[in-house]
DNA sequence: TTTCTAACA
DNA sequence: TGTTAGAA
């Protein structure tokens, strides 16, 4: 698994970032702040993303495109770590698997959701994801 | 020049 | 979230 080490070995700054993500960097660091992604730092302070990290701010920015905020997204995204810890009890294969079934059903979910009505439901959708991350 | 933090006519 | 000031 020495793959993990290349994927969160810090490799860019903010402006190339910006530009792989369309995000802004306010945006940027106001995830990093929220601990959706956590960048590494260079001498100066400046902010050092791993391909790990910008690989989940493009989810991210999925999501905020779906209208999904934050509190959708802390939960998302807490459930994909949930899964990255159970893999590895090698215990529990078939769970892990369940897990990954139910993750891309919940992106499903969100994709119908979100594709249906895109027009002036974006409270109500919002709404509606709560059940959906209980 | 680019990025950082902090703050808000 | 945008934007800006002042510093590094």
């Amino acid at each position: 698994m020495s793959d993990e080490i290349r994927r969160s070995m810090p490799l860019f700054p903010m402006g190339i970032v910006q530009s792989l993500t369309d995000l802004t960097a306010r945006q940027i660091r106001y995830y990093e702040q929220h601990e959706l992604i956590h960048p590494a730092r260079s001498e100066g302070n400046r902010r050092i993303f791993s391909f790990n990290d910008v690989d989940r701010l493009l989810e991210i920015k999925d999501l905020i495109d779906q209208g999904v905020n934050m509190a959708g997204i802390k939960k998302v995204l807490k459930l994909e770590e949930q899964q990255e810890n159970e893999a590895y009890d090698g215990d529990r294969v078939k769970e892990v698997h369940n897990e990954l079934t139910d993750k891309q059903l919940r992106r499903m979910l969100q994709q119908e959701l979100f594709t249906a009505g895109r027009q002036g439901k974006l409270a109500i959708r919002q709404g509606e994801m709560s059940r959906f991350f209980h």
